[in-house]
RNA sequence: GCCCGAGUAGCUCAGCUGGCCAGAGCACCCGCCUUGUAAGCGGGUGGUCGUGGGUUCGAGUCCCACCUCGGGCUCCA
C-alpha cells in the first residue's frame, strides 16, 4: 500500500507504519513505556531526532534515556540549556563548544570584559536552567547555508570558526550548517540529535568550573568551562552522586592521612612523599614480595645511583628527547649532573661492563630504582602522580630468538603478581609503530608479533592502539579495573630498539660472531607509590591481612585479663604475625572502635570465659557481629592461613565454628 | 604554566556585613573509672588565623603579592 511504510526493528521484526510516521510514532506504536523513555532514534546507523520522518525500509532502533547513547543525548541537550542560561545571565557572553562527556557534559564560555565564573555562580545558573526546563522549550532543528550560518552567529567568533573549519574540513561540499533553536531566543550550532523539548531534562547538576583552552591549545584563549552531570532520573543522578562520594571516601590521600601512612611535607616539595612507619611497612611488604618473586623468576638484583653526568643522558638520548621532564642540572667540579629520570641508562652500563656471551642470555637485571621527574605543578596528584617515584624496573637482554618466550613468560609473571595483590580484571593495549620511529621496520614487525603472541598466549583481552607506540618501542600496557570499576594503567612491557645500539651492546653468538641483544624494558607496579595508592583505593583502606601493618589486636576486657591477653599475643607473634596487645585503660567499646577504624583485620577480645576455656572473642574486619569462644589454636590457624594464602580479606567466621 | 576554589590547634570544622572571636569536637597529656564487642567522666597543654606587605583608631574578617593544597586545562619522548 502506498500510504504505508515498513521499517526493520533491531530484533529483526518488521513493522508497518503510516506514511510520514516519525521515530516518535514508532516508539508510541511499540508501547507507552518505550515512548516515555525515548530520547532519539537510530535510522540506518544515523542518530536522529524523534520527530524525524522514517523512510520506507529503514532499520530503526529507538534510543532510550537509560542507555549510554540516550544519556549522551540528554547530556548534550542539557549542555544547550546551560549555554542558554549563561547567555541570559551574561549578555554578550560567547559560547564555544558543549559536548557530552563520560558521566556528564561541559560547555566552554568567554565572558564579557574578561569576567570569570565563580563557584557561587553555579547556583544562579542552575536556577536559570530550571526555569528553561520548566518552560518546556522545543528543540527545533534547522538547516542553513554556510553564509546564513555565519550571519546567524555574527557576534559569536567561536561558532563562526567552527562553521568555517567544517567547511574546509571533511564535511566539505555538503555546505550545510545545522542548528537547534530553543524558542524564543536561543540557537546553537549542533549536529544533534536532541530531546524533543527541555521539559524532558529532569535530573542534572552543575559540578564545577574550570579553565580550558579553546580547542585544547594553550596558545589560544583560555575559556571558562562549566562541568555538569545529567541523568535519566533523579534516582540515577542520586546514584551517580553516591558513587562520587564513595570514590571520595576511598581517596588514598585522605586514607593515607587517617591511617598514618605517608604525607607530603611542603618543606620537602610538591609531589615528594615521605612514608611513615606504617606506610613504610606496607611498602616493604610489597617490595619483599616482589623481590622474592623476581628472585624466583631468574632476575639478578642491581643497584645504581640517583645521579649521573650529562654525558650518560646524552648517550641514552634522554637529554635529547626527555629533557623537559628532567630535573635541572647541578654543577660540580666542572661536570654537570642530573637526577636520573629512568634507570635504563645505568642498567645498559652494567650490561656493557664486559663482554657478554649468548650463554648468559636472557640476562635479567632488576632494581627498585627511585627516579625523579619534573612534573608540572598542576599535574601532581597524591601518590598517583609524583616527582619522586620508585619503579620496580627491569631490563631484560635476550637474543631475537628468545624474545617471544621471554615476553610470554613476562606477561604471565605480571598477571600473577597483580592477581596476588587482589586485582582481577585486566585489559591490555598493544601500541604499535608510530610514524616517527627508530630501528628497522622488520624488527618492529617481529617485536609487535611477539607481543601479540604473548597476549594471545596469556588469553588477555587487548586492543591495538595503532601508531601509539613510543618512537623507540612497541609496547603492551596492562590496565586494571579496581573494586569500583575505575581503570588504571599499571604495568608496561616495551621492546626497546634504541638503547642497545646507543650503548653499542653486543654478545658473542655460538658462531663467535657479534650480535645486538634485544632489550625488554618493563615495570610491573609501574611505580611503587602509585601502586600503593591504587591498592588503598581498591580496598578502601581495608588491605589484605598480609599487607596490614597491624594484623591482630588483643584486648583484655579488664586489666586482670592482661596476662592471658599477652599469652595469646605471644602465640600470634610466635607465628610471625604483627600484633598489638593493650591494657584496659579505656572502655572496651572505645578500644574496639579505635582498632576497627584502623582497619585491623582481627580484633580479639579476651575476658573471664576465655581465660577459663583457652579461647578468644574474634571481631573479623567487615563483620558486624563478633564470634565468641574461638579456640586459640583454631584462630592461629585461620590467621596464618589467611596471611600465607595472601587472601584479599580476612577469614569470615567458619560455619559452626563458634558456640555462642 | 593557566582558570576556579581553599588555607583558623596534629585532624575535622565554627567564626555573618572589620570591634569580648581566637572557639568546638576528636587526638594528645594528667587524674578518676576496670570495662564482654563501634566513643565512660573530669581537668589540662596546644593556634603570631599559610607568608609578606597595605588600608584602618582597630584586620582570620577588606586590598595586593607570594607560597601550599584541591578541581580542571595543558603536558605525559
Amino acid at each position: 500500500m502506498a500510504d504505508q511504510i515498513t521499517v526493520l526493528l533491531p530484533d529483526g521484526s518488521e513493522r508497518a507504519l503510516p506514511q510520514d510516521a516519525t521515530a516518535a510514532d514508532l516508539a508510541a506504536a511499540i508501547g507507552p513505556r518505550l515512548a516515555r523513555a525515548a530520547v532519539a532514534a537510530t535510522v540506518d546507523g544515523q542518530e536522529v531526532d524523534l520527530d524525524t520522518p522514517l523512510p520506507d525500509g529503514a532499520r530503526v532502533s529507538v534510543v532510550t534515556s537509560d542507555s549510554e547513547a540516550g544519556r549522551h543525548v540528554l547530556r548534550h541537550s542539557t549542555a544547550h540549556v546551560l549555554a542558554q542560561a549563561v547567555l541570559q545571565l551574561w549578555p554578550g557572553a560567547r559560547f564555544a563548544i558543549g559536548p557530552p562527556v563520560e558521566d556528564g557534559f561541559y560547555y566552554d564560555f568567554e565572558l564579557p570584559g574578561g569576567a570569570h565564573f565563580s563557584e557561587e555562580d553555579l547556583a544562579r545558573i542552575e536556577e536559570a536552567m530550571r526555569r528553561i526546563v520548566a518552560e518546556d522549550q522545543p528543540f527545533v532543528r534547522e538547516e542553513h547555508s554556510i553564509d546564513q550560518g555565519l550571519a546567524l552567529f555574527a557576534d559569536q567568533p567561536f561558532k563562526r570558526e567552527i562553521i568555517e573549519s567544517v567547511d574546509t574540513g571533511e564535511g566539505a561540499g555538503r555546505g550545510v550548517v545545522t542548528t537547534y533553536r530553543n524558542p524564543p531566543g536561543f540557537v546553537d550550532l549542533c549536529r544533534g540529535p536532541h530531546v524533543a523539548s527541555t521539559g524532558r531534562l529532569a535530573a542534572f547538576k552543575l559540578m564545577r568550573v574550570a579553565g580550558a583552552y579553546w580547542r585544547g591549545d594553550e596558545r589560544k584563549p583560555q575559556l571558562q568551562r562549566i562541568y555538569g552531570t545529567a541523568w535519566e532520573s533523579e534516582q540515577a543522578l542520586a546514584e551517580h552522586l553516591r558513587r562520587l562520594e564513595e570514590a571520595d571516601k576511598r581517596d588514598h590521600r585522605k586514607l593515607g592521612l587517617e591511617l598514618d601512612l605517608f604525607h607530603f611535607p611542603p618543606e620537602v616539595g610538591g609531589g615528594l612523599a615521605v612514608f611513615h612507619p606504617k606506610g613504610g611497612l606496607i611498602r616493604k611488604l610489597m617490595e619483599d614480595y616482589s623481590r622474592a618473586e623476581h628472585e624466583a623468576g631468574g632476575y639478578q638484583f642491581v643497584w645504581t645511583p640517583h645521579l649521573a653526568k650529562s654525558s650518560l643522558f646524552e648517550k641514552s638520548g634522554h637529554l635529547q628527547w626527555y629533557a623537559e621532564s628532567m630535573y635541572p642540572p647541578m654543577e660540580m667540579e666542572g661536570a654537570t649532573y642530573y637526577p636520573k629520570p629512568m634507570n635504563c641508562p645505568m642498567h645498559m652500563l652494567i650490561y656493557g661492563s664486559r663482554q657478554r656471551s649468548y650463554r648468559e642470555l636472557p640476562l635479567r637485571l632488576f632494581e627498585f630504582g627511585t627516579v625523579y621527574r619534573f612534573e608540572r605543578s598542576g599535574v601532581i596528584h597524591g601518590l598517583t602522580r609524583v616527582r619522586g617515584i620508585t619503579q620496580d624496573d627491569s631490563h631484560i637482554f635476550c637474543t631475537p630468538e628468545q624474545l617471544g618466550d621471554e615476553l610470554a613468560a613476562l606477561l604471565d609473571f605480571v598477571l600473577r603478581l597483580l592477581r596476588t595483590f587482589g586485582l582481577e580484571e585486566f585489559e591490555a593495549e598493544l601500541a604499535t609503530r608510530p610514524e616517527k620511529f627508530v630501528g628497522e621496520p622488520e624488527d618492529w614487525d617481529r617485536a609487535e608479533a611477539a607481543l601479540a603472541a604473548a597476549l594471545e598466549a596469556a588469553g588477555l583481552a587487548y586492543t591495538v592502539a595503532d601508531g601509539e607506540g613510543a618512537f623507540y618501542a612497541p609496547k603492551i600496557d596492562v590496565h586494571v579495573r579496581d573494586a569500583i570499576g575505575r581503570r588504571w594503567q599499571l604495568s608496561t612491557l616495551q621492546v626497546d630498539f634504541q638503547l642497545a645500539p646507543r650503548f653499542d651492546l653486543e654478545y658473542a653468538t655460538a658462531e663467535n660472531t657479534r650480535a645486538r641483544p634485544q632489550v625488554i624494558h618493563r615495570a610491573l607496579f609501574g611505580s611503587i607509590e602509585r601502586f600503593l595508592a591504587i591498592l588503598i583505593e581498591h580496598y578502601a583502606g581495608n588491605l589484605p591481612t598480609w599487607l596490614s601493618p597491624v594484623q591482630a589486636a588483643v584486648l583484655p576486657v579488664r586489666d586482670d585479663h592482661r596476662p592471658y591477653a599477652e599469652k595469646v599475643g605471644q602465640r600470634l607473634v610466635g607465628r610471625g604475625l604483627r600484633v598489638v596487645t593493650e591494657g584496659a585503660e579505656e572502655p572496651l567499646n572505645a578500644r574496639i572502635r579505635r582498632h576497627r577504624l584502623e582497619r585491623v583485620p582481627y580484633v580479639l577480645v579476651v575476658g573471664d570465659e576465655d581465660v577459663d576455656a583457652g579461647t578468644v572473642g574474634v571481631n573479623v574486619r567487615g563483620e558486624a557481629r563478633p564470634e565468641r569462644g574461638v579456640a586459640v589454636d583454631e584462630l592461629v590457624g585461620r590467621i596464618t592461613d589467611d596471611v600465607e594464602g595472601r587472601r584479599a580479606q580476612p577469614h569470615r567466621p567458619g560455619a559452626g565454628a563458634a558456640p555462642t
